[in-house]
RNA sequence: GGGUGCAUAGCUCAGCGGUAGAGCGCUUCCCUUACAAGGAAGAUGUCGGGGGUUCGAUCCCCUCUGCACCCA
C-alpha cells in the first residue's frame, strides 16, 4: 500500500515542538494501541522470532545492555515495516541465585529449609543483613516472588521508555509455572534418552553459597598464595615437593611426577610417608605433572585443584575427603588418620577454616622440620564462581548433569556443527563458541543446593534401612508438571511415608537458572503447550546478545535444541560488543564506573540513546562517551523542526511522484532511491549503522542544501507546477524519511507522523524504490553540482564575514560542463537561495574541473 | 601458552589496491521568520614499526610492537 493523500489528515504542527514528553505520550500510546503485537495467524515464512536475553531482574542494568536491547530492536522494527509479524517476548530472569541473595539484603531473612511455614510471617521493618532472621524454604520463596514482582515493573517500565517494540502479552518468567512446566518437560525428556544423568563426582565447589557452580560460570582470578617447600620422607631421605596448599597434606593420596623426569624414575612405584601425618602414599608418573614447575614433583590430594582430579580419576587413587561443604576442615578425625601421631595432629585442624587450617599446618611442619625454607609469596590463577569471593573447592558429590560434549568428542563435534549452522553476526563471534566447546572439560552441571529455583522433577525410593535407590529415579508423567517434590508425593505413595524407611524422599536441588534459560525458545514459542504457536516461530530467526554469554547462554541453549528439536535454536546469533568506560575497561557495578541508564534517558531522550547505540557496530566494544548522545539529541531535534518547517507550509501537497518534475526535485529523489536500497540492503543484512549512516546523511544534505534551494520556488504564491514540483519532493522526502528513521528514533518520528498521518509510523511498510516512481532514472550527481555552488556562494559570504542573507551583485560560477548544465537547470533556486542579484556567469570548462564560484558581494549597508 | 579482534585527524569511528573521509572537538563568522538545544566557512593526518607482492599498498601477505577480550 502507498501513502496517499487520502490517507493524509488535517495537518496539525505544533508552534514549538519539543523531544519532552515524548517517550510517555508515545509508550502510552502504543500500550494502549497495541501497536507491537504480534499476529499468531501468519504462517511461519511471515514471521521473524526473537529471542531476547531475559534480564536479570534483581540486578541492575547499565547502558550497555540498553545498547545490546536496542540493537535487536532495530532489527524488529525493520522486520515489523518489511511486512513480516515480529515475535518478540520479553523475559524475565527472576529464578535463582541472584535474588535469593537480593532478598536475603532486601528483607534481612535467610531460608532454613528445616523450618516449617508461617503464615503469618513479616519481614522485619529495619531489616538488619548481619543479623538475618532464619524462615522456612516455603516463606523465603513468597519473598523472592514479591521482590521480583516489583523489580519487574521497574524493567517494564525501563524498556519501555526505550522504546523496545516488544509484544508485552507474550512476556515470561524463569520461575513461573510457564518456564517451570518447560524445564521440567525437558528434564524429563533429556533424562529419557540419556542426556540428563545423576554422579556423584568431584564437583567444584562455592563454599559461602554452598552449591555446585558450572564451568561455564568459573572466573579465572589472580590469587595471593605462597610456595611451601615441604619433606616427604623415603627410604633414602627426604623428598621435597612445594605446594600453595599444605593445610591438604593431611588428604594427600600420592606423590606425582613426569614419566619422563629422570630425577624421580628411581622413586616410581615406591612409596613415601607424608609429613607430620605419616602416611604412607605411593610415588607415581602422570604426564600432567610438569618437571619445571616448583620441584617437579606434586603432591595429589582429593581434591585441590583440577589436575587432582584427572589424576584420582586415570591413576585410580582413593578419595579422602578432608574439605567440608561449608569450607571448613572435617570435625571427625578421618579414618585414614587414625594412627596416634595422625590424630594427635589433626587436633589442631579441625573445623578450621583452609585459611586457619594452612597457618596450623605450616606452624606444624615447621615444628617437625619438614618445611624446608620459608613460604615463597606467589599470585596464582585460581577458579572462583563468578559470583564468589573465595576461592573454589572440589567436594565430592552427587550431582545432575547434561552431557553437552565435554565427555564425549562426538557430542562436542555434533555442537559445533549446530554452531556452523548459525549465521554470526560479526561472524568472528563464532570462534568463541568454538573455543568454548572445544575446551570443554566436563558435561554440564546443572543441579544447585538453593532454594528459589525450578525443582527437579525427582523422588527417590528409601529401601528398608532407610537408604535412598539414586539408580532408580522416581518420576512424575509430564501430565502432572509443574511439580514440587518437596510438596508432593510420587505415584504410588503417600504423603505420611516421606522420609521413611520404605517410603520416599524429594530431589532437594534446584535446577540452575541456566537449565531454564537455555529453553527461552521453548519457553517463549509455547513448547508442548501450544504447538500452533511454537510452529510458527521455532527455529527462531534471531538472538541478540553480548560476547560474554556466548559460552553461557548461547551454548546452552544449542545444548538444549540440538537434542529436542534437532535444529540450532536461531537462524542469526547478533553479537554486540560491550559499552566500555572511557578507559576502555569494561564497565561494571563492583568498580563503580557503570552508568546507569535512567539518567542518560531522562537527560537525552531515548531516541538519542538509540542514535548512539545504533552507531556500535555488531561485536565491537565502544567506550561510553557522553557528547555523543548530543548528537543524537541533535538529529532528533532536527527532525522535529524541519518536519514543522516543511509541514508547516506545504500542507496540502501530495506525496505524488508524478508530480516531481523539475530536474534538482528529481534529483534528490533518485538520491532518495539510492538511500532507500543501501538502507535497505544494510539492515537486512543487519548492518543497522551502515543503514542509519545513509539516511543521516541524506537527510543532513536535504535540510542543509535542498530545503534551502526550493523554499523560494516552494512557497511561491504564483504556484504552478514548479512549485507543485518542490512541494511533492519535499513531502515525498520527509515521507519516506521518517520510515528510515522509525526504527533509530521511534518517538520523534512518531511524533512528526501524527502531525499528518493515520496510523502509527511503526505500522507503515519499509520504504521501496519502486514508490518513488520514475524519478530514480534522474541523475543524482545534480545535486552535488548544485550544492558545491551554494558552498561557493556561502563560502564567500562566510569569508567577507558578512550575514548569508547578504546580496549578492554579480556572480561567476566555472566547473565541468556537466556541473555547469546542471547548476543552469536549477539556476532560479540557486539566486533565491543565495540572494544573486545581478548577473550570474556560467562557464563550462573541462571535464573533472571543480565547481568554483567568484561573487561580488553587495557593500555592507551603512 | 592457545585463540579472536583492534591499531587511520586531539576524540569516536568509516574506508579496504589507484597516494585520505565523517561526526565530535577546535578556529572564524552569521540572530537567515524550521531550528542559537541553530547555521556557514575553515584548519587538522609520513593511515603503529619493518619487510614482501604489485606499475601502484592505508587496504593483500609476512613479521614485530602495543591494546582489548576469550580460553588454559
Amino acid at each position: 500500500m502507498s501513502a496517499t493523500s487520502a490517507e493524509q489528515r488535517a495537518v496539525v504542527v505544533p508552534d514549538k515542538p519539543a523531544l519532552e514528553g515524548l517517550e510517555a505520550k508515545w509508550s502510552a500510546q502504543w500500550k494502549a494501541d497495541d501497536t507491537y503485537a504480534f499476529d499468531r495467524t501468519r504462517p511461519r515464512a511471515e514471521v521473524y522470532s526473537i529471542d531476547t536475553p531475559p534480564p536479570t531482574v534483581s540486578g541492575s542494568l547499565h547502558v550497555g545492555h540498553v545498547f545490546s536491547y536496542t540493537h535487536t530492536d532495530l532489527v524488529a522494527r525493520f522486520q515489523r515495516m518489511q511486512g513480516k509479524s515480529v515475535f518478540y517476548p520479553m523475559g524475565w530472569d527472576d529464578n535463582g541465585l541472584p535474588t535469593e541473595r537480593r532478598v536475603q539484603n532486601y528483607f534481612g531473612v535467610r531460608c532454613d529449609p528445616s523450618l516449617p511455614y508461617d503464615a503469618d510471617f513479616t519481614p522485619p521493618d529495619k531489616p538488619d543483613a548481619k543479623r538475618q532472621i532464619p524462615i522456612s524454604r516455603p516463606n523465603f520463596i513468597e519473598l523472592c516472588e514479591k521482590l521480583v514482582e516489583q523489580d519487574e515493573e521497574i524493567f517494564e517500565d525501563l524498556w519501555r521508555t526505550l522504546g523496545l517494540s516488544v509484544d508485552w502479552k507474550q512476556h515470561y518468567t524463569t520461575i513461573g509455572p510457564k518456564a517451570q512446566k518447560v524445564s521440567q518437560r525437558a528434564f524429563l525428556r533429556n533424562y529419557a534418552r540419556g542426556e540428563a544423568y545423576l554422579q556423584e563426582a568431584p564437583t567444584l565447589w562455592d563454599v559461602t553459597f554452598q552449591t555446585a557452580v558450572a564451568q561455564a560460570e568459573l572466573e579465572a582470578r589472580e590469587y595471593a598464595g605462597a610456595y611451601h617447600r615441604v619433606a616427604f620422607h623415603s627410604s633414602t631421605g627426604p623428598v621435597y615437593i612445594e605446594t600453595t596448599r599444605p593445610e591438604l597434606i593431611p588428604s594427600v593420596v600420592a606423590l606425582i611426577a613426569h614419566p619422563d623426569d629422570e630425577r624421580y624414575q628411581p622413586y616410581f612405584g615406591t612409596t613415601v610417608t607424608s609429613p607430620v601425618f605419616g602416611v604412607e602414599i605411593p610415588v607415581l608418573a602422570h604426564p600432567l605433572a610438569e618437571p619445571d614447575k616448583g620441584a617437579g614433583i606434586a603432591m595429589c590430594c582429593t581434591f585441590g585443584d583440577l589436575t587432582d582430579v584427572t589424576w584420582w580419576r586415570e591413576l585410580q587413587l582413593p578419595v579422602r575427603t578432608l574439605m567440608g561443604r561449608d569450607g571448613r576442615l572435617l570435625r571427625e578425625t578421618p579414618e585414614w588418620l587414625q594412627s596416634d601421631e595422625a590424630s594427635a595432629a589433626y587436633e589442631d585442624l579441625k573445623g578450621k577454616t583452609a585459611f586457619s587450617a594452612r597457618d596450623a599446618m605450616v606452624t606444624m611442619l615447621r615444628d617437625h622440620g619438614d618445611l624446608d625454607g620459608e613460604p615463597k609469596p606467589t599470585q596464582r590463577m585460581t577458579n572462583f564462581y563468578e559470583k564468589g569471593d573465595k576461592p573454589l573447592e572440589i567436594v565430592a558429590t552427587r550431582q545432575w548433569y547434561i552431557t553437552n560434549g565435554g565427555r564425549d568428542a562426538e557430542v562436542r563435534n555434533e555442537m559445533i556443527a549446530r554452531g556452523a549452522e548459525i549465521d554470526w553476526i560479526p561472524a568472528h563471534m563464532k570462534h568463541r563458541f568454538d573455543n568454548w566447546v572445544g575446551g570443554l572439560n566436563g558435561d554440564w552441571l546443572i543441579s544447585r543446593q538453593r532454594f528459589f529455583g525450578i525443582p527437579f522433577p525427582v523422588w527417590y525410593s528409601l529401601d528398608s534401612e532407610g537408604e535412598p535407590d539414586y539408580d532408580h529415579p522416581l518420576l512424575p508423567r509430564e501430565d502432572e508438571l509443574p511439580m514440587d517434590p518437596s510438596t508432593q508425593a510420587p505415584s504410588g505413595y503417600s504423603e505420611d511415608q516421606r522420609g521413611k524407611a520404605g517410603g520416599f524422599i524429594g530431589d532437594p536441588d534446584v535446577m540452575d537458572t541456566w537449565a531454564t534459560s537455555s529453553l527461552t525458545p521453548h519457553i517463549a514459542g509455547g513448547w508442548e503447550e501450544d504447538n500452533d504457536l511454537f510452529e510458527r516461530v521455532f527455529p527462531m530467526d534471531l538472538c541478540t546478545h553480548a560476547h560474554d554469554i556466548i559460552r553461557t547462554w548461547l551454548f546452552s541453549r544449542v545444548v538444549r535444541s540440538h537434542f529436542e528439536n534437532h535444529a540450532a535454536p536461531w537462524s542469526h546469533a547478533l553479537i554486540s560488543g560491550f559499552i566500555v568506560d572511557p578507559d576502555r575497561k569494561k564497565m561494571s557495578k563492583s568498580k563503580g564506573n557503570a552508568i546507569v541508564p535512567h539518567d542518560i534517558l531522562d537527560k537525552y531522550g531515548a531516541d538519542a540513546v538509540r542514535w548512539r547505540a545504533a552507531m556500535a557496530r555488531p561485536g565491537l566494544d565502544s567506550p561510553f562517551d557522553e557528547t555523543q548522545m548530543k548528537v543524537g539529541r541533535r538529529l532528533a531535534m532536527k527532525v522535529l523542526n524541519v518536519s514543522r518547517f516543511v509541514l508547516g507550509n506545504v500542507s496540502g501537497a501530495k506525496v505524488d511522484p508524478a508530480l516531481v518534475t523539475e530536474p534538482v526535485d528529481q534529483a534528490l529523489i533518485a538520491r532518495l532511491s539510492g538511500v532507500v536500497s543501501t538502507a535497505t540492503e544494510a539492515l537486512a543484512g543487519y548492518d543497522y549503522t551502515t543503514a542509519l549512516e545513509v539516511t543521516e546523511k541524506f537527510f543532513w544534505d536535504f535540510c542543509d542544501d535542498y530545503v534551502e534551494l526550493v523554499k523560494g520556488r516552494a512557497y511561491s504564491e504564483a504556484g504552478g507546477a514548479a512549485t507543485d514540483s518542490a512541494k511533492s519532493t519535499l513531502a515525498i522526502a520527509l515521507h519516506t524519511t521518517l520510515r528510515l528513521f522509525a526504527p533509530y528514533l521511534p518517538y520523534v518520528t512518531e511524533e512528526v507522523w501524527s502531525w499528518w498521518q493515520q496510523g502509527s509510523v511503526h505500522r507503515q511498510p519499509w520504504p521501496t524504490v519502486d514508490e518513488l516512481g520514475a524519478a530514480p532514472d534522474a541523475d543524482p550527481a545534480l545535486l552535488d553540482a548544485v550544492a558545491a555552488a551554494l558552498q561557493g556562494i556561502r563560502g564567500a559570504k562566510s569569508t567577507a564575514k558578512v550575514s548569508m542573507r547578504t546580496p549578492v551583485e554579480s556572480a561567476s560560477i566555472t566547473g565541468s560542463p556537466a556541473a555547469i548544465a546542471a547548476i543552469g537547470k536549477t539556476e532560479a533556486d540557486l539566486r533565491a537561495v543565495g540572494a544573486i542579484l545581478g548577473e550570474l556567469t556560467l562557464t563550462a570548462g573541462a571535464d573533472g574541473d571543480p565547481v568554483v564560484v567568484q561573487a561580488t558581494l553587495a557593500p555592507p549597508e551603512g
